[in-house]
DNA sequence: ACCTGAACACCGTTCAAGT
DNA sequence: ACCTGAACACCGTTCAAGT
C-alpha cells in the first residue's frame, strides 16, 4: 500500500535538516575512516565530516566517542561471528571444522584489519553495551563450541583450557602478524599466501 | 678526582633552567603517567608536565611523540630481554627453560601492563629507531634461542613454525589476558595466581 | 526528536625568543 | 645546546539555539 503524499509540493533536493539514517550513515562512515586512515585518525569529528554531519551530531545517537566506537566494534564481530561460522559449516569433522575457523580467525584480520584492531586492541570500548556484549558472545560462541566438539572428553584440568589455547594461538598469531612481526621469519615481502601457509603449519604442529 | 669547584656562589636551589638530565627524567615521567593513565592518558603534554618541564622540551630529545613512546617501549622491551633471560637460565632443560620463558613473559605482561600494550599494541610506535629495533631484537632472540634449543632438529615445515608457534601462543594469552577476556572462563575476580595456573594447563596440554 | 554552531579545555607541533 | 611561551590547527564534549 502506498504511503499517502503530502499534497505541498517539495524540492528535488531539500537538503534534508534531519538526516533520517545518521546513525547507519555514521556507522558506514565510520568503518571507511578506520580502513583508510587506521585507528590513530578514526576520530568523532573525522566520521561525522566523513557522513556530511556537524561534529556534534553522532550525540544523538551514540552518546560519546566510546559510544561510537563500541558499537562499530559490535557491527565487527557480528560481521566477524558469520565469517567464522560460515567457514565451520563447510566441514563435517570436528577437527577440520576447528581448523577452518582458526584459518577464518586470521583471514579475518588480514580482510579487515582496522576492525580487528578496533574489536581487540581498543582502550576506547565500553564492553557494557549491549550490542557489543551480544556480538562478542556470538563469536566467541561459535569459537567454544568447535573446540568443545573437538575435544568431546576434556581432560581434568581447568575448564576451558582447551579453548583458551586455541584461541590464544590464533590470537597470537593475528596480533603478531598485522604489527609486522611476523614479516622477519617470513622473507621479503610477505603477503596473505604466506600467512595462512604459516599458519597451517603451526597449527599442524600437534 | 673532585671536579673543580666553580668560584662564584650559587643558589642553593637555582631553579635550574637546563635540567641535565631531561632524557631520563622524561622517560621515568612517561613510564609514571603511563601505569598511572593508561595508553589513553600517555601524552607528550602530560609527561612533560610530571617531569616538570614546558611541554615542547621533549622535543629537543625525542624529536616527537612517536620518538618519545618509542623510545620508552625500548627501555620496556630491555627490561623484557632482561626478565625472560633472567627466567630461562634457572633451568638447565630445553624444555624447562622455554615453558619458563613463556611464563615469565606473561608475567612481565601483568606486572608492567601498560608498558607491554605500549610495547605490543601501539600504533604510535617508530619500528625504525635504532634503540628500538636493537631491543626488539634482543627480546625475541631469547625466546627464539630458547624454542631452537627446545626443538633442535625441526621437522621440515616453513622455517621457524615452532617459534612462531609458542610465541602466538604466549602472547595471544597475554593479550586476552589484559583485555579481560579470559575473566569469564575463570569465575569471579580472578588474579595473577589464577591466571598462571590457566596458563600452565594450557601450555602442558601438548 | 534530531541537528547545528559557538564555546571550552585539551592535544601535537612549530618557532621566535630566551639562557 | 637546551629550554620556554605563544601560536596554530586539531580533538572530545557541552549547550543554547534552530527545525
Amino acid at each position: 500500500m502506498a504511503a499517502r503524499r503530502t499534497l505541498q509540493a517539495t524540492d528535488e533536493l531539500p537538503k534534508p535538516y534531519h538526516h533520517g539514517a545518521l546513525r547507519e550513515a555514521m556507522l558506514a562512515a565510520a568503518e571507511r575512516v578506520l580502513e583508510r586512515d587506521g585507528m590513530v585518525g578514526l576520530t568523532l569529528r573525522a566520521a561525522a565530516r566523513e557522513a556530511g554531519a556537524s561534529h556534534a551530531a553522532p550525540k544523538n545517537h551514540f552518546g560519546d566517542l566510546a559510544g561510537l566506537l563500541s558499537e562499530l566494534a559490535a557491527v565487527g564481530f557480528d560481521r566477524f561471528a558469520d565469517r567464522l561460522g560460515a567457514a565451520g559449516e563447510r566441514f563435517v569433522e570436528p577437527q577440520a571444522r576447528l581448523n577452518a575457523i582458526g584459518r577464518a580467525y586470521v583471514e579475518f584480520a588480514i580482510s579487515d584489519p582496522g576492525l580487528f584492531q578496533l574489536m581487540f586492541r581498543s582502550e576506547r570500548l565500553d564492553s557494557t553495551r549491549p550490542a557489543l556484549k551480544a556480538a562478542m558472545a556470538r563469536a566467541f560462541g561459535v569459537l567454544t563450541g568447535a573446540v568443545g566438539a573437538a575435544y568431546p572428553e576434556a581432560q581434568a584440568a581447568p575448564a576451558g583450557a582447551q579453548v583458551v589455547r586455541a584461541w590464544s594461538m590464533v590470537h597470537g598469531y593475528a596480533m603478531l602478524l598485522l604489527d609486522g612481526r611476523l614479516d622477519p621469519v617470513l622473507g621479503d615481502a610477505p603477503a596473505c599466501p604466506q600467512y595462512m601457509a604459516l599458519l597451517d603449519a603451526v597449527l599442524t604442529l600437534d
